[in-house]
DNA sequence: AAGTTTCACAACCGCCTAGGC
DNA sequence: GGCCTAGGCGGTTGTGAAACT
């Protein structure tokens, strides 16, 4: 591949924008749009490679990125999301809201990496010992499966990132379930494809009875039938949730997130 | 007050992939 | 199928501000 000269080589401009280019920008994107970042900078006489462009929109300058400092609810969703994903930084932004994966990979680095290790040297409480004993015994059987899923997903083209402006309660997936596998609907339906579904025939109900009584030896109250039917095959059906039921650690946090919207929990999606 | 270190975050770099030709 | 380009991603660096000595 042949690698474009970069931006010093050809007469360009780096470093931190200006006020000015920063509304030469924004003026001009807000005209004619972004359909080619390459061109754009000349089309607007800005002294800059596209590249540059277009992460200072994405970063920076864009109108629905909330600036501010991160919330306690904010925090805690990237560090769970980044115990379940690593460094997909694209995808854990992609679950919150006006934030770029810049800025969480830079609040990762600065604040709660370290908050974790700080949070990892203090001593185990009684009750923590038992959950985390069941943590372990619980990751072997289920993990390894896990990943092989996620990566037929990604395989598939069905684990694209998804923006936050395009989740909404009104385009969730239909789950249906056979004897011997559950089948997974994806859920939206503008850059996934409706008519494809997965077969996963190693999900059967022995794994899911897995992760459910695992759930309740946990502390967690049982869950619904219902919600077993619609929880799980959902829970897969998200990009996000690739790694399934890994272990109890997952379960809670998934559980967390679907509890919080009540009894009608086997309805509803929680917007991320 | 001056020099040094640490922190926070914007910006860049290099690699990868999808898609057009 | 190979080449090329644009766009996207994660890792890393640069730089100004704040804290410390």
């Amino acid at each position: 591949m042949v690698r474009a000269p970069c931006c010093e080589k050809m007469g360009l401009k780096k470093g931190p924008w200006t006020p000015e280019e920063d509304q030469i920008l924004i003026a001009y994107i807000q005209k004619y749009g972004h359909g080619n970042w390459r061109a754009l900078p000349k089309q607007a006489g800005l002294l800059r490679c596209g590249k540059s462009c277009r992460l200072r929109w994405t970063n920076y300058l864009r109108p629905d990125i909330k600036r501010g400092n991160f919330t306690k609810d904010e925090e805690d969703t990237i560090i769970k999301l980044h115990e379940m994903l690593g460094n997909r930084w694209s995808t854990i932004a992609a679950r919150l809201p006006g934030r770029t994966d810049n800025e969480i990979k830079n609040v990762w680095h600065t604040h709660l990496k370290k908050k974790l290790m700080i949070k990892q040297k203090q001593p185990i409480s009684c009750s923590d010992t038992k959950t985390q004993q069941t943590f372990s015994d619980s990751e072997p059987v289920s993990y390894q499966t896990n990943l092989n899923l996620m990566m037929r997903l990604e395989n598939q083209g069905l684990l694209p990132p998804v923006s936050p402006q395009q989740t909404s309660s009104s385009d969730l997936s239909s789950s249906t379930r056979t004897d011997s596998s559950t089948v997974v609907t994806t859920r939206r339906s503008d850059n996934l494809n409706m008519d494809s579904s997965v077969t996963f025939s190693e999900f059967d109900d022995s794994f899911w009875s897995e992760a459910l009584s695992s759930a309740k030896n946990s502390g967690m109250p049982e869950l619904k039938p219902e919600l077993q039917f619609q929880f799980s095959p959902v829970y897969m059906s998200e990009p996000v949730c690739g790694y399934g039921f890994s272990n109890n650690k997952d379960i809670d946090f998934w559980y967390d997130l679907f509890i919080k919207s009540g009894d009608s929990l086997s309805l509803d999606l929680p917007e991320f």
